[in-house]
DNA sequence: ATCAATAGTTGACAGTATCAACTAAAATCC
DNA sequence: GGATTTTAGTTGATACTGTCAACTATTGAT
């Protein structure tokens, strides 16, 4: 209901939402994989997604988008790759960069979950425009770059 | 780079923004209290965000928002009231029901970590006008309501 | 060539999530 | 009005996650 003191803090009146939002989107896909019996965790849907959106990225950088620890995603790797949704390919340039792809395997479970995400996107953007949208993300974009300077590169 | 075949999936788009703003405010966050001495998990500081903006919330709908189970609530309200930042008080109409509130010395805290909420908000909108954000806001209000009717009741 | 920095892995340990079983209070139904 | 069901919260057991420190391997710098 009422804010204590901290009407000016805008972002702190988007967190909730954004939280809200994240983690029905998370629940949502991550029982999309386990209707197909895939055991995925909640966790490792955000790092799915996050692959998806950025087919053979680095570790590192998937740590960065994700806030976790580099052992921390060694082990959410590991699950991925055990159920062959996820391959470790090492960077010939750089040997000590080793990058998530998508198998095969992962990218024909992806096909097959794809109605199910269209559905909740559907969903989620009724009564929306599309230049509301697209206006959202731009904001969310503009926002993410004045915030990631000293963490993640690129 | 390259999204795989996903690009009607708008929503998909988002979330890496999410995930990534997110844990950057929650790291800063946790990180305030940190300086005051005060052992905030990342976690709990999410919870806390959630109590300052809906004080006296009851621990099933802090469950809803946080998309967590409610053992996961009783035991990270736990550390928070341990901490003396956070009590519980029980709903006199409904007596099941237990609201978080935030203490004085949670209110006093908090007014000591404004400055760096303040900063934080500040660096975040940076060349983000308010005409935009207030769009934003709306939209993801919108959004929220849009998915949020089968979990959470208000 | 040496030394420092970076990417990733592993082991140990603490923290967290989740399930099921439980208590207590309120709502429903006959 | 009393029995049943539903809801809010707690607790114990167990598995999972996150993090730290120590380690290897590769690259970059002096």
């Amino acid at each position: 209901m009422d804010d204590l003191q901290c009407e000016n803090i805008k972002i702190g009146e988007l967190m909730p939402l954004m939280g809200h939002l994240m983690c029905y989107v998370r629940q949502q896909t991550s029982q999309a994989y386990a209707e197909l019996d895939y055991d995925i965790t909640p966790e490792a849907a955000d790092a799915l997604m996050i692959i998806q959106h950025f087919d053979g990225l680095p570790q590192k950088k998937l740590a960065d988008i994700l806030g976790k620890d580099k052992a921390s995603i060694t082990r959410l790797l590991n699950s991925l790759v055990k159920c062959q949704l996820v391959e470790r390919i090492q960077d010939l340039e750089d040997r000590r960069i080793i990058r998530a792809h998508i198998t095969e395997e992962g990218k024909a479970v992806f096909q097959k979950i794809l109605p199910k995400l269209h559905a909740l996107n559907d969903l989620a953007l009724t009564d929306i425009n599309d230049h509301d949208f697209n206006n959202l993300l731009q904001t969310m974009a503009t926002i993410v770059a004045n915030t990631s300077a000293p963490c993640c590169d690129s």
